[in-house]
DNA sequence: TGTACATCAGTGAACGCGCGTTCACTGATGTAC
DNA sequence: TGTACATCAGTGAACGCGCGTTCACTGATGTAC
């Protein structure tokens, strides 16, 4: 007769009591968060599976569940633990910036440049699972970090317009689309820009990037006489 | 004992000799793209099944295979039958706007807004299985459209340099990358731009999407003393 | 200090399921003679 | 005109496979006494 175990380590697992330390050798949450960043990132969440994220960690598939509980649940986890961080270090610097609203734009896109060049599967997961109709986490992502970076954006749009800085005749809101737009495309069609175009987007190009733009959002490419 | 069919209809289906003509009462294979373009969009290549795209479109699986061979080939025909048209559709236009560069891009912006609220599924499709890194259609497409539609676009920015109407200090394919930053981008994240931003993208507000698009990408948001 | 035991991190093997694809087959259709 | 037959569009049922998930289990660890 085998001793009946009515433990489920899912439930509870923060009291952390009696049991037993670390003693660990490698941190294996953390292989799993590498490899489903990657693959998601890559391949898509529907078009990722936990056992290749599993080989890639070199870790079994049972233990993606023990630790994320399921596969939608590990997105969340690579969202919160990898992509937020990112998101609110690019806010936290805008945030620095001071009151000059084209400074303050300024900071935004060379921050948010200098993040994607680094982590150019940010975008690319943003788009394909957050952004899109049916991205798996919509709502959750929606409300937590789109809202608080458009937002502030916005202000610094409408603190321009009434500053005489910005023209009054666009609305703030298609502005900060249309910012956005500059910004994240180049990162979600890297085939088309890198190999169409022949426009490099890495660290090195990361500068002259977020310039090209600055100078079109701000002056557009009409020629002044 | 059976009779042995030796026949395979998928190999030379062209010929179209002798046979049987229609009689047809529906066209299943219109109903299959209109049902695979609806999905693919939606849920994306990984994520769309086939089972489920017959079952849209009243169909059985086995006709997929009979008239597509598999999934990735019912991709393309959607490609092929679908998107393409409305692209070369666009590019038709732009050629047919005449000498003036601020005019050609007027044409090119206003066409793809019409074309893109009209269906928006498209753009969708195309960032997500072309234009994305691990697309399944990345190389036929980019070879076959995109190549087309960006030089076209380039070679407008280009004259327009030489003119003096644009400024020369923006490098022609940066130039096209923005424009086409600004078009696409609304049409892919539908959520943020008409969820968080509150600005609708549909047929009753693609004319001043696409004149708000302009206005930036020719003139920025800076305001002129 | 010694020891019984609760709890820990982690595993191996299997579960049922839906997937893309295959294939033998049907019955209507048009053709050749 | 009549009829044997090649070809057509399309189907039903099954194939093997990889999927996400489950669960009984192990052995090391730390605690209570």
């Amino acid at each position: 007769m085998p001793p009946v175990r009515t433990t489920n380590p899912l439930r509870n697992r923060k009291p952390r009591s009696p049991g037993r330390p670390v003693a660990g050798v490698r941190d294996q949450r953390a292989s799993l968060l590498d490899a489903a960043q990657h693959s998601f990132a890559h391949a898509g969440f529907a078009g990722s599976s936990l056992r290749q994220i599993a080989l890639e960690a070199k870790v079994t598939p049972a233990l993606a569940h023990y630790y994320f509980a399921d596969k939608a649940s590990l997105l969340e986890a690579v969202i919160t633990h990898r992509v937020a961080p990112l998101i609110q270090g690019i806010a936290k610097e805008v945030a620095d910036a001071g009151p000059d609203p084209i400074a303050a734009l300024g900071t935004f896109v060379h921050s948010y440049t200098a993040t994607a060049v680094r982590n150019p599967w940010v975008p690319q997961l943003i788009v394909r699972e957050v952004l899109s109709e049916q991205g798996v986490l919509r709502e959750a992502f929606a409300v937590r970090f789109a809202t608080a970076m458009t937002s502030q954006l916005r202000k610094i749009i409408v603190r321009g317009q009434r500053a005489g800085t910005f023209r009054r005749d666009v609305q703030p809101a298609a502005a900060v689309m249309s910012l956005m737009s500059l910004c994240v495309l180049p990162f979600i069609a890297t085939p088309l820009v890198s190999g169409v175009l022949g426009i490099q987007v890495d660290a090195a190009h990361a500068e002259s990037l977020a310039n090209h733009h600055l100078k079109i959002f701000l002056d557009g490419i009409e020629a002044t006489p």
